[in-house]
DNA sequence: TGTTCTAATGTAAACGATTACAGTATAACA
DNA sequence: TGTTATACTGTAATCGTTTACATTAGAACA
């Protein structure tokens, strides 16, 4: 049996309030009783038990985190500045990744709604908000949306701003004297995202006073875990009969997709087409040639997000009910040039 | 306030115990007091204190998965079958990633004995040991290591065999008829693995009675956190008088980046150079040529590290004591062949 | 009718911390 | 010397469950 405060408090010739006042750092103990328990803690080599003392506190120390799936860069970035925060307040993280399993959401939802699970949830979404994430945020337990937005109620979300980010790659390859620009999406009504990097494209076009192709924007539909058929819609693209001088990709892995591809057919980047990507990760700077894309701030929102959530968890409201949109920036590296006309038509 | 078991049980008109019975699913109790304990619960959303249940079962229902570093796909591949495991068994998981950060390390383990913080610890390290591993094995919190190996403890270890990883490899390009092999690998004696890696590597030589040039051996020494040069690496084993035929890189992601030397460069794969890797990682199949590498099964090695700590959990102590070897498979692909002798003495 | 058995339920004691409140000793001061 | 303030310490209630044990009611049986 491990010792309890009461061992210690014999052992130290003291009251468990004595003991428990050292333990958490009270003013109103004595040198010299503190100096015995000390003592007496490492002779009995005792160590708290939380559920006791959360149990009583009414708090855990812990906070949920809540994503999509743990393989991607981003994602991983984020959790690795949530982490951080994390640390530095003394909390302890949760790890929930639902993969898109709508089961996995309920369990996952169903167990932080438990009394004394989390003392807050962090819920990284860039898909449609599934009815989980509408149950966390009437809950009374702290809550901070990432990658989507909830308008009409009060949680905090933070967002990239992915309207900016296809309207800089966009205007950008437009700016090029790009005009037959193809937007390789993922499926908009379902893919928060999506959507604005829709509206985006659509934005740099009408600056133009332009309209973009409707052939040649592509959306991927409803896929089960990062389980996408990128590569059979860019061949259909480059299949049709005035194939596009450009493709703004959804992101960078997508582009080197692009690039595996046109590779096989033995298209040259950005000779015969350009191509842009999204996130800034590693491996972008490292292609052959090497990818203009578009630098996000994950480390940022990670921060940021768990900000947010302590200031709920303390109750400084200050911030509640805000929606945060974070800046992105374009890289420009080698994969765009103006377009070949002798190429195509 | 939330409402307790008191209240369910008021409401309900039985007495807390009858409640509790109903909420753990005892037997004993009448469909007609069930169907009243039930309907209170719902009327009064009553869900149960957590802190409590675990102060009176001495259960926290989570556990600990210790790791390097989330960003790291063979480890997002462990972390997800770990995650399944963990679901299936009713099991929460925290996450702890230190990043190779010994102070953080310290942290973890200070917080992860502390009294009912976790029901087990799942150790991902294949760096030398860490103090933080010892106090951990040694401490009475159920502990399973991964990819690493502690003799002369009970401890229970799993490791993907890379030894034979190495031999494979290694042997597949001698019988190819290479003989100017080189090793990229990480710092042997601090890194478990690459332990492993070298003795593969010299067993295959051996078995074709050669002695490998220690030239052609290149080590990485103590990285911190994925920051390593192995760039600076590939070149300067490519300046050598006498340059190598194949290499052998520390895995994929290593072999991709001799790709983009080599592309650089103007070498061609396989053509002037061979190249393999190790842990086929989902990119490795769809580079330009397609990736020679060895087939590892990290997902199993998640599932059966957690299988291994709940039996520990549960006192099942078949498994105690138990060093797990994980056989691993050489995937033959395109980015191998004979060397050729006019480009190199 | 009395006895025994069984199923269902209730009573109350833990689990191990925190903390409001009460108490005590000493110092300071008049 | 008595009063009061100060600094420290202790007592005991409390958090919300689970569960060993006691109790009750009814059925079965002699």
């Amino acid at each position: 049996m491990p010792a309890t405060i009461e061992d210690v408090a014999k052992l130290a010739e003291v009251s468990t309030a004595t003991v428990s006042r050292v333990l958490n750092n009270h003013e109103l103990v004595s040198d010299e009783a503190r100096q015995r328990v000390v003592d007496a803690i490492r002779e009995l080599d005792y160590k708290v038990n939380l559920s006791a003392r959360r149990l009583r506190t009414n708090q855990t120390g812990t906070i949920a985190v809540v994503i999509p799936t743990i393989a991607d860069p981003v994602i991983n970035q984020m959790i690795e500045a949530i982490e951080d925060a994390a640390i530095a307040a003394n909390y302890t993280l949760l790890m929930c990744s639902t993969r898109g399993d709508t089961e996995r959401e309920e369990v996952y939802t169903r167990l932080l709604t438990q009394q004394t699970m989390v003392d807050g949830v962090l819920y990284i979404s860039p898909r449609a908000a599934p009815e989980a994430v509408y149950k966390l945020a009437q809950g009374d337990v702290p809550f901070v949306l990432c990658n989507y937005r909830l308008d009409k109620t009060k949680t905090p979300c933070i967002l990239f701003d992915h309207v900016s980010s296809a309207y800089q790659t966009t205007h950008y390859l437009l700016s090029l004297g790009h005009r037959r620009i193809a937007l390789l999406n993922l499926d908009a009504p379902y893919y928060y995202p999506a959507r604005m990097r829709q509206e985006g494209f659509e934005k740099a076009f009408t600056e133009f006073q332009l309209i973009p192709d409707p052939a040649l924007t592509r959306e991927i539909h409803r896929p089960t875990h990062l389980n996408y058929d990128w590569r059979g819609a860019i061949n259909a693209m480059l299949d049709l009969e005035v194939p596009p001088t450009a493709i703004v990709a959804f992101n960078d892995e997508v582009a080197l997709q692009v690039y595996a591809v046109c590779r096989e057919r033995g298209l040259h980047i950005p000779g015969d087409i350009s191509v842009t990507g999204c996130d800034d990760i590693l491996s972008s700077r490292h292609v052959d040639p090497p990818l203009t894309t578009v630098r996000i701030p994950a480390h940022d929102e990670g921060r940021l997000a768990m900000e947010f959530l302590l200031k709920q968890i303390r109750h400084e409201r200050l911030t509640y009910g805000v929606t945060l949109l974070l800046d992105v920036k374009l890289v420009v590296r080698g994969s765009c040039t103006a377009p070949n006309f002798e190429n195509f038509g």
